[in-house]
DNA sequence: CTATCTGCAAACGTTTTGCAGATGT
DNA sequence: ACATCTGCAAAACGTTTGCAGATAG
């Protein structure tokens, strides 16, 4: 899907390149401050907006109800807990080779899936432990 | 897990029993007004947090911000169109025989996991194809 | 009596939108 | 000129929190 990008939505797909991290909307806006570039927080949205509709940009939502965005070629999946929101990622993909054979049934043009797995982490197994020894309710 | 449930949190679970529709905050909140039942949003956001710590609530993040609920043990994946937010229920589930040796490697206790693909829907292609024809971008 | 649970309203943070000005073809 | 792109500020939206009253052990 060739698409024409603007000056900004360019920028964006830079600092995604840039590193391997995920970036939420305010973090690319920051980051740009940081460059010396001005754009605005509302273009960055735009932006991602734009990105995602060509399947350049993918995008994950955290529990916390904010959404990060990463290249869609960067696949990434992750386990999450639930209690403290804390997100570990996975070393590889059991999807991947799934993926083909899974929508050649379907009339849908796949740019990329998300793997997510929720639970609880470790320490908040601990925390949890130790809360309920105590008798307290977690709110 | 084991877990004392309050009159609202066992009300919440009986919703999501009823039908197997998935359920936004807010839908629960008007699904009791229509049960004539008095619980506040709040609390359908209380009880839902809680619902999800002990594994038996799981969580969907919509395109557009919102969050839908159902039954940790109503396994469904979908295919997510990117651009019209429109979601395609699949019928089987790729990964299920592959969690349990995905996560024996990690310290984490696992509730569930969510498998979503993203891309355009077979209508938002057309759409597409048709603003394209016209030199129409896409905002 | 104490701790938890609840409803309401206010607060919060992220994302979206309206609009006027800048940009580029 | 024209349509698109942009920044700003205001609005919108889903969600969370503070608090006072209700409830339960």
């Amino acid at each position: 899907m060739p698409e024409k990008l603007t000056p900004h939505q360019r920028r964006v797909l830079e600092v995604l390149f840039s590193t391997p991290h995920e970036f939420s909307a305010q973090d690319l806006h920051k980051e740009f401050k940081k460059r010396q570039q001005r754009v605005g927080l509302a273009t960055v949205y735009r932006a991602l907006k734009v990105l995602q509709k060509c399947g350049k940009v993918q995008i994950r939502s955290l529990p916390n109800g904010e959404a990060v965005y990463s290249l869609a070629s960067a696949h990434r999946h992750h386990l999450t807990c639930v209690s403290c929101g804390i997100s570990i990622p996975l070393k590889n993909c059991p999807v991947h080779e799934l993926e083909q054979e899974l929508v050649q049934t379907q009339e849908f043009q796949v740019f990329y899936h998300t793997l997510e797995v929720f639970g609880l982490c470790q320490n908040c197994i601990e925390v949890d432990v130790l809360a309920r020894r105590k008798g307290i309710r977690q709110a």
